[in-house]
DNA sequence: AATTCGGGGAA
DNA sequence: TTCCCAGAATT
């Protein structure tokens, strides 16, 4: 179970000192950008991230005016990217500091750690690289690292082999450059032991050392629990317009897609025909009747197999654009009608619904 | 311990 | 298609 890392350091840091990319968070360490793009990192991958981190720290360029932004803005500046809790998380977080700890993230792990959207990793991530404080930050990435160099066929799904990997790596880190060794490592990870494919390990720092390379296990480590299948779930989406504007509707507090907007629908497949009595009942005077087509959108859990209608109306309540309010008595929502210029400005449509999004205009 | 949260790039 | 990504929160 235990495992001696330490003679993995001093290598790791002189490789990182030859090969460390060059990232926007990396120019300038300072803690609220390794914040925001620690949690941009989660489950997301460095090329994605790099245009929504400049973007959203030329937008909320410090803590405070994070805490203060409408929700409208800042889920628009996080649309695309998924995981739409931690962007609530980001700002609930950036309320706290302002609130109990004089605006600024605390130099202490097990404080981090207590702050929405903040675990192990991402505590880590931030006093190490931030306050170079000697704490690890094991990502899939360490894990797949060091269950190689270590010959290790543990199984990296599971929670007690990430907390004892935490434990080893805790023991072990360089004082003075905590920091550099956690992203030597996720670097090693994410360019040399790569995770699909043959690993490089003819350029990899520590192939001398290496368990699986000296075994060659390489391919056979990281060892993971098969993952269970998708549920497939069809949806019928509408574009309802009416006088170029478009309905949309706020998604649930929870859930998949939480309080994100989306065009409006129902789970499960309509014909052309339910789907115009289905409108019909609902009030609508159908002046206009377009199939779209089929799409399909793929979470990591879900499937949505769409069909789509385009449907000109007859505009029946005269409904601010701009107010999507929630009704007095129920929790429910009430429609938007969008101009297409406020679809992109404004509001926050997931990539879900991007091959639909097409047939505005 | 298992499930639920998005989306896209690469094999 | 399948895999997996600088994971965390909830159940």
């Amino acid at each position: 179970m235990k495992y001696d890392y330490s003679p993995t350091i001093e290598f790791l840091l002189d490789w990182y000192g030859q090969n460390a990319r060059i990232l926007p968070w990396r120019e300038n360490p300072k803690p609220y950008y390794v914040w925001i793009s620690e949690i941009m990192l989660q489950q997301t991958r460095v090329e994605a991230v790099k245009a929504y981190f400049e973007r959203f720290i030329n937008a909320l360029p410090d803590i405070s005016s994070l805490a203060d932004v409408e929700e409208e803005k800042l889920l628009k500046l996080w649309e695309g990217l998924g995981y739409y809790n931690r962007v609530r998380n980001l700002q609930k977080t950036a309320r706290i500091l302002v609130s109990e700890y004089d605006g600024k993230l605390p130099k202490d792990y097990t404080k981090l750690l207590t702050l929405p959207g903040i675990g192990s990793y991402t505590a880590g991530a931030i006093a190490s690289i931030a306050f170079h404080i000697a704490e690890p930050a094991v990502d899939g990435n360490v894990l797949r690292v060091m269950m190689r160099v270590s010959g290790s066929f543990d199984d990296i799904t599971e929670a007690k082999v990430k907390k004892s990997l935490e434990e080893d790596l805790r023991a072990v880190m360089p004082k003075d450059r905590p920091g550099d060794f956690n992203q030597a490592v996720m670097e090693l990870g994410a360019t040399v032991c790569i995770p699909v494919g043959r690993p490089l390990c003819n350029k990899c720092p520590l192939m001398h050392l290496c368990q699986a390379f000296k075994n060659r296990t390489e391919d056979k480590i990281p060892v993971k629990k098969e993952k269970k299948p998708r549920k497939i779930q069809e949806r019928t989406v509408f574009l309802l317009e009416s006088g170029g504007r478009y309905v949309l509707n706020k998604r649930e507090k929870k859930g998949l897609l939480a309080g994100m907007m989306e065009f409006p629908g129902v789970d499960e497949k309509l014909s052309p025909l339910m789907a115009e009595e289905y409108l019909t009942g609902l009030g609508y005077a159908i002046e206009g009747f377009i199939p779209l087509g089929e799409a399909k959108h793929i979470f990591s859990h879900v499937e949505w197999h769409m069909t789509g209608y385009l449907v000109h109306v007859r505009e029946i309540v005269a409904e601010d654009s701009r107010s999507y309010r929630k009704d007095k008595e129920e929790s429910k929502t009430v429609p938007v009608w969008a101009l297409k210029r406020e679809i992109e400005e404004i509001y926050s449509l997931p990539s879900a619904f991007d091959y639909y999004r097409k047939f505005i205009v």
